[in-house]
DNA sequence: ATTCGTCAAGAGCAGTGCTCTCGAATCCTG
DNA sequence: CAGGATTCGAGAGCACTGCTCTTGACGAAT
């Protein structure tokens, strides 16, 4: 019961593994909503209704989908935060700004079905969650490494956070260890930030007004990790 | 040529009404994928080819929806920065907040639609953008309201933004008349922070996180105001 | 009163997700 | 190795979608 044990298993596994391909190929040409199972069913000349020995339903193929997507995405920050010198800080944010960016410019479907609205009657089960924190995590490990270091110094200029999101708090603080109620609302806004400003490019929010955007998402992004404390 | 011409007009324009209405009504429940003409023409009475009398197609109906829906959240906008006093710059700031929070949880599905990711085959046509630019002219109202009074003191913790962004800064500078390019930047990115953090909490991606949003919204949009420099 | 433009209705096309049944191929067990 | 159990692909079919085209009826202008 190794990798494969019968026959009929590696095959299946294989077939599964195909029609993900297909239909990952599908979806960033023609977005989630025009993914068609009959379509990828066509393309590996098979009938319709063999591709539901494989997934039940068009819901489960979009979910392994997007765990993949999440997983696509939270490996290439983690390998970006790798290559970077452990004590950059400053560098490891950036880099992981950057790689988030540069995967929903390559893959802007994926970053959709992601981080975009939920496809219509398509629920988000359980198994997305887990993959969704892998690049969150790489985040809260480069707060915590400056943290650790005592090298983050937010600048006194916010108020602090009420009492009421102490509890909220505790639960990020999972990932950001040591940090207190104001660096995590500041690391939840500059995270927050950073979506916002790549959803906002993706999603065309930019036409006719940001043209300069590697430029200008350089810049904010510095300025996110000012307000963060992190040095430079 | 007045209101209503012909009874004919009439009846024509009160049916246009009564479908974008049920189309509404329809997307706020099943979301944009679940909008069927034909289900729409079924709750009317109608046949599903006489829709197409008053819509070409079911993108044109759409497009009206989300021109509605950038209107009503744009009037939204307008009412709530109306309704403070003018020098309040804080007041006013946190109020175009509250409220497009508050539509946008009202509303999911349209906010979806406007700020998720775009539908699939859909290409956003001109029409779309002039009620678009409603509400964040407000918020241009408002810091060059600020800015005119020299109430806007952004802190000095943020480096200066490239050249590189002058021109894109001069696109934005016509919301926001008497702006540097620092105070430019430092305005987009609060304002794509407002939305990645509406959107986060409307599209789930706080679920199981940050519970206590009400709270947690009003602080991170303070630390934002301070970040832009508005004063308190 | 007749002509002309507008309209609702219906049939139809091509496509979708999904279910069911039916042989055939494959696997596991005796 | 043989037989029963599982799994699989194929096909038909259901209910639904957007959209097109034709047909016949109605109302308004000439």
């Amino acid at each position: 019961m190794s990798a494969s044990r019968t026959a009929r298993e590696r095959v299946r596994a294989e077939l599964i593994r195909e029609i993900t391909e297909i239909a990952r190929r599908h979806l960033t040409v023609d977005g989630a909503a025009g993914l068609s199972l009959r379509a990828v069913a066509r393309e590996m000349g098979m009938v319709s209704s063999a591709i539901y020995r494989y997934f039940p339903s068009r819901d489960d193929l979009l979910t392994t989908l997007i765990v993949d997507g999440y997983n696509a995405l939270g490996e290439a920050v983690e390998k970006a935060d790798a290559a970077c010198a452990r004590d950059d800080y400053m560098g490891r944010w950036l880099a992981v700004c950057h790689v988030v960016r540069g995967w929903a410019l390559a893959h802007p479907h994926e970053y959709a079905l992601l981080y975009g609205s939920p496809v219509p009657g398509y629920r988000a089960p359980e198994d997305t969650i887990a993959p969704a924190t892998r690049g969150v995590a790489v985040y809260g490990r480069i707060l915590a490494d400056a943290i650790a270091a005592e090298r983050l110094a937010p600048p006194a200029i916010l108020p602090e956070p009420p009492a009421t999101i102490t509890p909220d708090a505790d639960t990020v603080r999972t990932l950001i260890p040591g940090a207190s109620d104001d660096v995590i609302t500041r690391a939840v806004t500059a995270w927050t930030g950073l979506f916002g400003m790549v959803s906002f490019e993706v999603f065309g929010q930019f036409t006719n007004t940001i043209n300069h955007r590697a430029e200008f998402f350089e810049h904010t992004m510095t300025c996110l990790a000012r307000l963060l404390g992190l040095p430079s």
